[in-house]
DNA sequence: TTATAAACTGAGAATAGTCTCAAAAACCAT
DNA sequence: ATGGTTTTTGAGACTATTCTCAGTTTATAA
């Protein structure tokens, strides 16, 4: 059967469907993953309430959307081959922290969807799941180098994830960026087992 | 006007609210407090839908309650005198945090809600609040004999929240009871300002 | 026993949410 | 313009939840 889709008519699909995803991320940042309905994100994105169900099977679906949109934003600076790097580990992944806070900070409805999926209950949320993946990576190669003292275990990923969000939610309410970020990789960096002194240095000149 | 209430009347009113009260923690541990509705509560409460509003205002109410009955028996360990203490001010830390997620681990129920009462929009959850308050004359303590390195601050608070709260997380998915909190007074320890060495050992002697 | 106030009940009003669907509108190749 | 196709619409079916209230039961002082 032919299609009648042409060029035009799919961008117009694809801004209904941005449309909503739009309006979900100002809907949830306002209200929360749980309590933000259908019907007022369609009334934000100023669409019927049946046009939701024409581009998406249901919240869950739509959820999953705005996490890919946030996460494609915000990992790249995740992408470091930690093998290959010349300078000292710890330094990178202090750089790597920054880059990454920074990104999720720039827009504050995005901070909020990203602060709000820290909190699920059970599954991990999908925009931790790469974040995980390369910490690990970053983690093991420093444990093999000597540079870090500890464990790798879900309760150490944990506390490192715990931390970036309390630091995103202290930028949110509008403590300053940089020293918020400072102090967030000092953190991490004594949870690795750098010692405090050395931990500061880095995270002042990151 | 004279009451007419008498001892075994105003037992059997409480009776009926503690049991609703119980009931909540249930349906809480289960299904989160967003989802957790009061006709499901009421249901396991034996209790008609209508008793639950002669008891309490709304759903905000028993969660104050709710929270209020937990608080009262998990918030003993931090009634400590830093101050007048002899020992080492790290160690008495740690045996209090020992101390302190050992009772948060008793009952499994209860264990379920405090960790879904940490993520809340917005407000400080009532469990939270007696804790910061110590914490700080603790650190506060720890500062002035130098002891730590740190900044007392929110994010630093955050911080050491969120490590309990891991550590609740991992005890209630089964991982050891034993090692996980030993792992938690590590990580405060560390946040601290106590070199890794150290906190390690502190940390395995609590 | 009886009168009175407290405690409880459950039907249902009010509200709010998800999702379906038949019909209408918009789009576009011919 | 025409007609087939995609996209959108919004009424409403369905489910779920909060909360009210008139009436019932329970307890007990007198």
């Amino acid at each position: 059967m032919k299609s009648f889709l042409n060029k035009k008519n799919r961008n117009k699909k694809q801004q209904t469907k941005q449309d909503i995803i739009d309006a979900a991320i100002k809907v949830i940042a306002k209200s929360g993953t749980d309590t933000a309905s259908i019907l007022e994100i369609t009334k934000v994105a100023k669409v019927a309430n049946g046009t939701f169900y024409y581009h998406f099977k249901n919240k869950e679906n739509l959820l999953d959307a705005v996490g890919e949109t946030i996460i494609g934003e915000i990992t790249d600076s995740y992408e470091i081959d930690w093998t290959s790097a010349k300078e000292d580990c710890a330094i990178l992944f202090a750089n790597a922290t920054k880059t990454n806070l920074i990104n999720c900070s720039q827009d504050s409805l995005w901070l909020a969807v990203i602060i709000d999926s820290f909190h699920t209950r059970g599954k991990i949320p999908p925009i931790l799941r790469g974040y995980n993946k390369s910490l690990v990576a970053h983690i093991e190669f420093g444990l093999s180098k000597d540079r870090y003292d500890t464990k790798i275990d879900d309760n150490l990923l944990a506390n490192m994830q715990s931390i970036n969000r309390n630091a995103l939610i202290m930028i949110s309410e509008g403590k300053s960026v940089k020293k918020t970020i400072q102090q967030a990789i000092e953190a991490k960096l004594r949870i690795l087992g750098i010692t405090p002194k050395e931990a500061r240095k880095i995270s002042i000149s990151a």
